[in-house]
RNA sequence: AAAGUUGGCCGUGCAAUCGCUGCUUUAUCGUUGUGUUUGACCAUUUCGGUGGUUAAGCAGACGGGUGAAGGGGAGGAAAGUCCGGGCUUCGAUGGGUAGGGUGCCAGAUAACGUCUGGGCGGCGUGAGCCGACGACAAGUGCAGCAGAGAGGAGACCGCCUAUCGCGUUUACGUGAUAGGUAAGGGUGAAAGGGUGCGGUAAGAGCGCACCGCACAGCUGGUAACAGUUUGUGGCAGGUAAACUCCACCCGAAGCAAGACCAAAUAGGGUUCCAUAUGGCGUGACCCGCGUUGGAACCGGGUAGGUUGCUCGAGCCUUAUAGCAAUGUAAGGCCUAGACGAAUGAUUGCAGCUCGCAAGAGAUACAGAACCCGGCUUAUAGGCCAACUUUCCAC
């Protein structure tokens, strides 16, 4: 039975973690929306953190919008993802980008990150 | 019916599935917290006990973990942070100065730069709308160009008089000089009230009448202000979002305020010794106030957690006082409290606009962060009420 809840436990929580993140030499995943960092964690499952500036989505709908909407893919995904940290940074123009391909772009990135561990 | 004015309201709804976050009820797990019982050890003792440490058992009231059910979960502007207040702390809210704000009058209010009513001025056919709207006759300052002159002013042209020339015998015309003159021309945004009559060499508030203005009185009004067949004055421009004057108001900083529990680390309080017309500190400045070097003893509060944190100048209904803003009374209701920050995603149906239909399209501005009262700005689409103007019908 694949869980699908999303508690404190799947997020970055304090400045703490996303310092370890950056100071990883974390790898990237990039596409023209936003680019994650990912590194591994010693922890049983993936958590995941935002950087959203306001310069990159001005107003404070848009911002919560996106991270709503990827929190949300990430929570329907996260059982499929390996125990990693991930930071997303969000990139000039994402604000004016519907959901629908927001979650299309976002499955994508899933499914490079778990070929990528399957690898390795 | 069309165009418009003002005020108020809504600003997607329902269902299903999967999630997030508080609350209530409930189940269960742990015994590291908590309570309690017993034993052991230590300290103390008035030999009854009391305090501390530790071990074992029990409990599930409090707190914690994991589930289940029920119920709640963004806005009219949550925004800008432009005002005002509550709350909180601070040289433990002292005196003076500086500085800032407001600015027709009255009322409302916790308070305001807000609101309501009224006055005055301007705009509109009108319903209505707009206005930092106190005082330049207390003082100081400021005003490009043009113009002779820009503030108790001013002779460039013109007008008038006198003297001396010239044309001609005088009248008269004309030139120069010395005066008078604010009627007329010209300049300017603005030239020191306007019209008429008298007056004069020509003119002039120089005098008079009427109109306007200022001051005083009287009448109405709480007042701003309005009216005036009253009296006095010949009448002294603009600018105070220029200094200034007048009246009233203002301590400062903010929930990262602050309080409590508390790893770390320096500072801090009490006593004793030493002791200076000195030094240092002060959330605008001065007065003022505090503090200082050494020793001994006693206690400290950053990370983190808890709290502040949502029952409040609260919302709804009715009655009542008032033109109104608003107040009072009665009854009912509880309606987000997060902290890398929840309030979401997907699907279906309904609703809105266009179309006979199939179908197509639109869904704005925008996301709580201690809480309220305002202001300002953004806003697709829609609803209600009152009123105005024009047209048509009767």
């Amino acid at each position: 039975m694949k869980s699908y809840a999303y508690g404190r436990e799947l997020r970055l929580l304090t400045p703490e973690h996303f310092q370890q993140v950056f100071n990883s030499s974390p790898r990237k995943f990039a596409c023209r929306l936003y680019t994650l960092l990912i590194c591994k964690n010693n922890q049983e499952h993936p958590r995941l953190g935002f950087t959203i500036s306001k310069k990159k989505a001005k107003l404070a709908v848009d911002r919560n919008r996106i991270k709503r909407v990827t929190r949300e893919q990430f929570r329907l995904n996260a059982s499929e993802l390996p125990a990693i940290d991930m930071v997303f940074i969000a990139r000039q123009g994402i604000a004016d980008i519907d959901n629908e391909q927001l979650i299309r772009e976002l499955n994508n990135t899933w499914q490079k990150i778990q070929k990528f561990y399957k690898k390795s």
